[in-house]
RNA sequence: GCCGAGGUGGCGGAAUUGGUAGACGCGCUAGCUUCAGGUGCUAGUGACCGCAAGGUCGUGGAGGUUCAAGUCCUCUCCUCGGCACCA
């Protein structure tokens, strides 16, 4: 064995002979357990970063260790490569999207391989590979023949000066990015999927998920938000149109003092027909972007339409106005306004002055605020013959009268909207459609597919290819021959991720699955950002669904344990400049160094000079606090890179950078080297007799047996690989101590050393491999399994009691474990500390904690 | 704006079920080792008072519950994630 560890030269070996072997191969065996362990595939953006490397480590962790409990283990990888940034990269760099993506797959594949994760590659792919994307196409085509497909009219962020479609993020401000013109939103014919007729299911499955974080669940049900109310009519006056409105709140219907429409809403159009004041309010709503955010941050206006609604209770005619907060794409489109009741309401009638009326006070009988709504339940006042009634019965009362009348009738809404999936984009999976003047919209049939994309072109970033190639688009009807067009806009990108993970399961299938998925479905572990809470992950639950009801999977759900890491963020550093620009310098360019009083002071290596300390901010380029995990393996190797990233923070806490933290880690692993290296020389091991152990040696075994609890219990169950590392430090730093060259000392050390290397193995997987032979360690370090605990060497002779007067500590006494209230007392009291405290005083009230703590309440 | 997280030494973090706050690592200080050091080793390191024994304070802020609160409750401030076309 070399005296000194040199990561470069183990690596290559150890992973060398992984390849030889197709070590991470995996192969359905129905005799074996399996676990389908998947990290969230990355989007091809050109290098590795950091959080990729700590998504991946946290996932290499959990399969090597699932390896070593003898289960049968897959842990696939691909590539999520239809999108955006594509498309911007070719408008910059004039490469097309295809080759720009498939050059960073080949870049960032290298990569992945460096830092020796368990995957196995024979089940790669990437979603902009035909043989994937051919399958979801199959799939859409058969959801159309199932209903759960429709087309309708949707709104867009309109440039009109590059007279294209824009992404949210690509709105700022209002402006188109590259243009600077005021978006517009704009209706054009879309494909939907009905994800609500999934939304009760979607809901009630997160009842059956006890090991997906609660924050995901809660975000999920909030998104679907399931709310149980009324649909409530309102005549038009002087019209044989209605309102339709939605309320969950029926109970203060008697507080309706105005209804509010959307801009676009058929009877705001009507209005404006001969009101140019209101024309001009309509098209200046218009210019909002279609994000949440922004509708609900902008300022609240409203204009009189003049017309008057029908109150279906009282007969009164109330004031509709529209305000730009409704939205037509939401509901109905038009709300009843009740602003004795609710915030928003409330906030508008004040400001343009509209009635308040309240209709329900608390319970309690407390007072109503006289300028704020009180939007709790309570009882009905106001009400004429609803009076005196509680929230829920008058709400009963009311929709039973309704009902009566024809006017409503009680309701379920969802939050949640049916799932847009087209989009105006080349770079994407074309959707199977075909328009025929006569037939309508044909679903491409299913001996025609795919419609594949065609990958060399000339893309200027305004029009899609799809849409300028006319013998691209011009094609046959497949039902009557006649000349047709096919669809040129292509799927949301949330398309391809829905369904990978059932991919992954059948490599090469001649149908979009096999049988296959039934052997590694569901997945026992999946791992990715929690900024992927909602969207991502309803889409993959409801994908899972739609492929069950396909008879395709046999399972509801398609992942039993959801870990959501954190980000990882860096500190920034930069300088002002006196033309008020700012220089941002990496990491790697400075040097921070902490003075006498604790300030810390960072200066840039170039010139010596200082540089300003900025916030922590999440990697960036437009920062360039972005570190390269390749620069840092080519310096210290993968294992002491994934020992950093997994050590830092615990897995759903965002990860500070830090570079001397990486020294640390680094440090750590030649410790463990040159500790074992050491104990080889000292020399050869007896048999262990743990019943001929000294007092040290059964102190150390102790030891070795606390860690393997404490981190079997982390790595298996808490997912808390900070703390499992730390222990693993520990029990190494006891061993560096342990100066015992007897043969049974070093029974005992190796004893130590062996399990050591066992548990840090699946972090760092390749010294571990390489230092198992040396000591000793028989076959292959992962079919070795995983070390027992030996309940035995861990009993303890004595055990540390706190002794407490008043709550506060006064004692800590080494006592005999197992005493009771009298003998632990009896103890407290001969403690010369103890006893300063108690002379003087009665003992009103005794506390005792076995084993931990004594609390005696005196006065 | 709405929904969800988080806030603990100079720094990253630990404290798993309400029971010793600060494990482990970084940084810093001192000493030793080395031809040398951006090496290695040893010791110390929350703040304040004290020669020491020991004491007081201390987990974003303000209240509360409890023998006991980082942990539970109420209010509040700040940071981060998502908000349906970034992935």
């Amino acid at each position: 064995m070399q005296a000194s560890y040199n990561p470069k030269l183990i690596e290559a070996e150890v992973q060398q002979g992984w390849n030889e072997q197709q070590k991470f191969q995996a192969k359905e065996d129905p005799a074996r357990e399996k676990y389908y362990c998947l990290s969230m595939l990355p989007y091809p953006s050109g290098t590795l970063h950091i959080g990729h490397v700590r998504n991946y480590s946290i996932g290499d962790v959990i399969s090597r260790f699932q390896r070593m409990q003898g289960k049968n283990v897959l842990q696939p990888m691909g590539w999520d490569a239809f999108g955006l940034p594509a498309e911007n990269a070719a408008i910059k760099h004039a490469v097309p999207p295809a080759q720009w993506t498939r050059e960073n797959i080949k870049q960032m594949r290298e990569q992945l391989q460096q830092l020796g994760f368990a995957l196995d590659w024979s089940r790669e792919f990437a979603t902009c590979d035909p043989d994937y994307y051919r399958w979801e196409q199959l799939m859409f085509t058969r959801l159309m023949k199932k209903g759960l497909v429709y087309n309708k009219q949707a709104e867009v962020n309109w440039d009109p000066v590059d007279q294209t479609v824009l992404a949210n993020e690509q709105v700022i401000d209002g402006r188109g990015w590259r243009s600077g013109a005021l978006v517009e939103r704009r209706e054009i014919p879309q494909w939907f999927l009905k994800i609500t007729d999934y939304a009760d299911e979607l809901l009630d499955g997160l009842d059956h998920l006890p090991d997906w974080p609660e924050a995901v669940k809660t975000m999920q049900r909030n998104w679907i938000g399931r709310s149980h109310g009324a649909e409530l009519r309102f005549q038009v006056a002087d019209s044989d149109t209605c309102l339709e409105v939605y309320t969950t709140r029926p109970d203060t219907l008697m507080g309706a003092t105005y209804m509010a429409v959307a801009a676009q809403h058929p009877l705001a159009l009507e209005a404006a027909r001969d009101n140019p004041e209101i024309a001009a309010f309509i098209e200046q709503c218009r210019h909002t972007g279609t994000a949440q955010a922004d509708l609900d941050k902008a300022e609240k206006l409203g204009l009189d339409t003049g017309s008057k609604a029908v109150h279906p209770l009282t007969g009164e005619l109330i004031p509709i106005w529209i305000a730009n907060f409704v939205l037509m794409a939401y509901g109905t489109g038009a709300v009843m306004s009740v602003p004795a009741h609710d915030e928003r309401d409330h906030a508008f009638a004040s400001k343009y002055k509209l009635p308040i009326k309240p209709v329900v006070q608390p319970a309690d009988g407390s007072e109503l605020m006289a300028d704020e709504p009180f939007i709790g339940s309570g009882v009905t006042i106001n009400s004429g013959e609803f009076d005196g009634l509680s929230s829920a019965e008058a709400a009963a009362a009311i929709v039973a009268r309704l009902a009566q009348q024809g006017d409503g009738r009680a309701t379920t809404q969802y939050r949640l909207r049916d799932w847009g999936v087209s989009r105006q984009r080349y770079w994407g999976c074309p959707i199977p459609v075909i328009y025929c003047a006569t037939c309508g919209a044909v679903p491409v049939p299913e001996e025609q597919l795919p419609v594949v994309l065609p990958e060399d072109v000339e893309f200027s970033g305004v029009v899609s290819p799809l849409k300028s190639d006319p013998s691209w688009r011009q094609t046959q009807c497949p039902q009557c021959g006649g000349a047709a067009e096919r669809e040129t806009d292509t799927f949301d990108t949330f398309m391809e991720s829905s369904w990978y993970y059932a991919r992954y399961c059948c490599p090469g299938a001649a149908d979009m699955l096999d049988e296959r998925a039934d052997y590694w479905l569901p997945v026992n572990q999946y791992i990715g950002g929690i900024e992927h809470a909602i969207m991502h992950l309803l889409y993959f639950r409801f994908y899972h669904k739609l492929l069950r009801d396909c008879g395709m999977v046999h399972s509801d759900e398609p992942a039993t344990r959801l870990l959501c890491q954190g980000m990882v963020v860096a500190e920034t550093y930069f300088r002002k400049h006196d033309d008020g620009s700012t220089s941002w310098y990496s990491p790697t360019e400075v040097d921070v160094h902490t003075d006498g009083d604790g300030k810390r002071q960072a200066r840039l290596l170039e010139d010596d000079q200082p540089v300003l300390i900025g916030a922590i901010e999440k990697m960036s380029k437009s920062r360039n606090n972005g570190v390269n995990p390749q620069d840092l393996v080519e310096r210290y190797g993968a294992d002491t890179v994934r020992l950093f990233v997994l050590f830092a923070a615990p897995p759903e806490q965002s990860l500070e950078w830090s570079d001397s933290g990486v020294e640390g880690a680094w440090r750590f692993l030649r410790r463990i080297w040159s500790g074992i290296h050491q104990h080889l020389q000292a020399g050869t091991p007896t048999q262990l007799d743990v019943a001929a152990l000294n007092a040290e040696q059964r102190e150390l075994r102790r030891k070795l047996h606390d860690t393997i609890a404490k981190v079997s219990d982390d790595m298996q169950r808490r997912y808390t690989f900070n703390t499992a590392i730390a222990a693993l430090m520990e029990l190494s730093n006891h061993l560096q101590r342990f100066d015992d060259d007897s043969a049974a000392g070093l029974a005992v050390t190796r004893e130590a050393w062996l399990a050591l290397i066992q548990m840090l193995h699946p972090v760092t997987p390749h010294l571990c491999t390489h230092l198992w032979p040396q000591l000793g360690g028989t076959g292959d370090i992962e079919q070795a399994g995983w070390p027992q605990v030996d309940a035995a060497a861990r009993v303890r002779e004595a055990i540390i009691v706190v002794i407490q007067i008043n709550g506060k500590v006064r004692g800590k006494l080494e006592l005999a474990p197992g005493l009771d209230q009298a003998a632990t007392l009896a103890a407290a009291r001969a403690d010369q500390n103890v006893q300063r405290y108690l002379s003087d005083v009665t003992i009103r009230k005794i506390i005792h904690v076995p084993d931990k703590l004594l609390n005696l309440v005196v006065g």
